[in-house]
DNA sequence: CTAAAATACCTGTATGAACCTGTATAAAAT
DNA sequence: ATTTTATACAGGTTCATACAGGTATTTTAG
């Protein structure tokens, strides 16, 4: 699924080695402060030799994202913002100005069998979080956006109230859910009655939806995101 | 004075070599990333001398097909699935019947010095080739689509009427000319007089439109298309 | 119970062998 | 005359191995 970048398929072996590596820690799947697997287990992951190893922990190092220590092992120093794969995706780029709002419409545990068939999910329950992004001068219509989390066993027993906006996807982070690959799709639809009554918009607007599913490297749908995005507002871009 | 630069090679025993891997490549039997036998290696295979294999990986190295490191190997870079001229999207056609037809509006060398200012290209000379789409029963319109490529020296001495639909990017091929990644853009707009005019519709209808600029592994500009799509006919849709 | 010693595992360093591509050259084949 | 072969060497990459020294745990001796 993950491919390599084009420009490191024919680098060496340390420089692959420290490709997968930097995408675990920036993932999150090697979080801050983790100790990561010492050079010898490393050495029977990779089924290379420890010095290929070491020039690709060194290349880890140089870049920030690990330190080491004698006697001891290799640490993640990285504490930047995990990246959620943004690779791939297309990035809404907003035309307009900076003063828009955003407001939750709402963030609640939901029941979607309709959803849930079309996701082949056996449950029906979701965690909903849909939000809508509104001009602050005249109340412009923006853009909304749906997010539906399936329920699953290691989010259930959480307290609802934990579930806010930041923490939500560090929470599937800690559940052992890390994004991996996805669908996307792209078209234009006509905005229904309760979509127009939360833009202030006619209803039958026409709206640039991109709907997407993003799924664990097991194939586990993690999220599906329906944005609705205001045409004058929106260009979609995405490099390949 | 045809001075065929690959006319020392077009018979001999590189060529030969040359394409017979280039096959196990594009047939998918050397997967994209995937190392080549070494020099030595392909000597024996082919029992040839290393001079030999080498003018060989250096043709297909010239195709974009493969790249070489020293002391590693040579790699596959060639990525049957992606991108290539329909950059990856699958335009799925849903609720249109199958029976569209096409039509070519133009195929001919055009000067268009604001998209050359765009993308940073020194001369302004371009193939330009329009296609419109439209139902065969009822003229319904589709879509269209305008290419733009850049002029090159490799293909300035061609014949225009060489420049037929299909063998436009297979000539490209044989210039070495071989797309690896490119930007997308993807809006909503009205469309103007003349797109309307050949697709028989209102001035002013919104259309799905679709930017894309395709370049060699060098950055070169190969490509820049637009397309107007039917958002009535089109959605948009790719995996990753 | 305490302290020292043994043990296990870790990183740091160095080495030579084997294999890889890049380059040059002269001989042989077509 | 051009193409192909055969050979040699330079320099990069990887592997396998060995040893030194840091750190933590367990064992042993007092």
């Amino acid at each position: 699924m993950r491919r390599l970048a084009s420009a490191s398929i024919a680098s060496g072996k340390p420089e692959k080695i420290a490709q997968i590596l930097e995408d675990e820690i920036r993932s999150g799947r090697l979080a801050h402060g983790a100790q990561l697997q010492s050079e010898n287990e490393l050495v029977r992951r990779f089924a290379v030799s420890r010095s290929t190893i070491r020039k690709g922990l060194s290349e880890l190092s140089r870049r920030g994202l690990i330190t080491t220590s004698v006697g001891i092992g290799s640490f993640v120093t990285f504490d930047g913002n995990v990246v959620a794969d943004e690779a791939g995706w297309t990035e809404a780029l907003e035309k307009a100005g900076a003063n828009a709002v955003t407001r939750t419409l709402r963030l609640e545990i939901i029941s979607d069998p309709s959803l849930a068939e079309t996701l082949g999910l056996e449950s029906a329950e979701f965690i909903a979080l849909d939000r809508a992004r509104t001009n602050a001068d005249d109340g412009h219509a923006i853009s909304i956006e749906h997010s539906r989390i399936p329920m699953i066993p290691e989010i259930e027993n959480l307290p609802v109230r934990g579930l806010r906006d930041g923490s939500l996807h560090a929470t599937l982070r800690e559940a052992g859910l890390f994004p991996d690959h996805g669908e996307e799709w792209i078209d234009v639809v006509a905005l229904n009655a309760e979509d127009a009554a939360i833009l202030s918009c006619e209803p039958g607007t026409m709206f640039l939806r991109t709907r997407r599913v993003i799924r664990t490297r097991e194939g586990q749908v993690m999220e599906h995101i329906t944005s609705l995005l205001n045409p004058s507002h929106f260009a979609l871009h995405r490099e390949f």
